[in-house]
DNA sequence: CTCCCGTAGT
DNA sequence: ACTACGGGAG
């Protein structure tokens, strides 16, 4: 569902677009794509990466601007460059996935079943998102178990909601929290957000992608986990290091436009999306975790009794496991 | 000891 | 692109 635009030196839609401003003045019609905050990586990149090597966009170079309202982003066609380019699944994928489920059976991982999930199931709906909200938070780099403890720590205190939080001291929180990792930067982040909540969204969380990616200490990855568990709403998918690992060596994702490894989460997650069906969003962040976690590690993946590494480019070309350490 | 991990700041 | 953060794991 997209409104191409097919004349921008007309419309120029950006400056009727809170996100883009023109930069007037200058004799050059030179246009910044400015946006807010993380938006700006994923349109900067698309153009800078592909094109010009710069953040900056001649107006006359945009042939043509589309904008989705399930897609976010917005997107720019620019001279000598189609974005368009159409993508093919990898060859076998379900069958990989397929493996991969069947050794998520049989060997078990610790698999840290995200903890937000569960987190304030008994609460009403404003608390219990305000609670996965929490939970997300803290949940970066902490074992599920430290998690759930401070969770129930924060509940049993009566500051698992925003006002309450918003009230409370700092140290408090930061007592409370621990030992969750980066609990300094924690517990501030937790009552920058308590306050945005109360005043912006009436104690509840945002319910948009873009706005829970204001919030301090709310990133990609959490933002995708938030609005699936609180929001029941998939906007993208959730990609960790294992995600963006395991992808990587499947050969299932690739710089736009090469075959080159992608770089961070973000670009894993925009070239996973274009092709993995929709269905498997949710699902695909839990299976490669646990098969992160057990087989495909990131040192030393253990090839060896992975039952797809016959499909897996990458197969035993990293240092195996437990065969050779020689090293000196 | 070194590496690792999401996010933010640089 | 690189690094601090704050512990856990190797």
């Amino acid at each position: 569902m997209r409104r191409p635009r097919s004349s921008l030196k007309q419309e120029t839609p950006f400056e009727n677009n809170p996100g883009c401003e023109g930069l007037g003045g200058s004799s050059v019609p030179e246009l910044r794509v400015f946006v807010r905050k993380k938006t700006l990586e994923v349109i900067a990149k698309e153009v800078k990466e592909e094109s010009y090597g710069k953040k900056f966009v001649r107006l006359h170079d945009i042939e043509d601007f589309s904008y989705s309202k399930d897609d976010k982003h917005p997107q720019l066609k620019v001279k000598g460059f189609s974005i368009s380019d159409p993508v093919r699944p990898p060859s076998n994928w379900e069958k990989v996935l397929e493996g991969i489920r069947k050794m998520r059976c049989s060997e078990d991982a610790p698999v840290d079943s995200m903890g937000c999930e569960k987190a304030g199931s008994s609460l009403p709906p404003k608390e219990r998102r305000f609670a996965v909200l929490v939970s997300s938070l803290l949940s970066s780099q902490t074992k599920d178990q430290v998690n759930h403890g401070a969770i129930q720590r924060l509940l049993q205190n009566g500051l698992l909601a925003a006002d309450t939080i918003d009230t409370a001291n700092e140290e408090t929180i930061k007592s409370l929290i621990y030992p969750v990792g980066f609990y300094t930067r924690k517990a501030s982040n937790l009552k920058k957000v308590a306050k945005i909540c109360l005043s912006k969204y009436d104690g509840d969380i945002p319910s948009s992608l873009e706005e829970l990616l204001l919030l301090p200490g709310i990133g990609p990855k959490m933002a995708h986990l938030v609005m699936n568990v609180a929001w029941n709403n998939v906007q993208g998918i959730c990609v960790d290091t294992h995600v963006h690992r395991i992808s990587n060596r499947l050969g299932w994702v690739s710089r736009p436009g090469t075959k080159q490894k992608t770089r961070t989460p973000e670009e894993t997650r925009e070239s996973l999306q274009l092709w993995l069906p929709k269905e498997e969003w949710v699902p695909i962040n839990p299976l490669l975790v646990g098969f992160g976690q057990t087989i495909c590690t990131p040192l030393r993946p253990r090839c060896a009794i992975c039952t797809v590494s016959d499909l897996c480019p990458s197969a035993l070309k990293e240092a195996s496991s437990p065969a050779s350490t020689p090293k000196k």
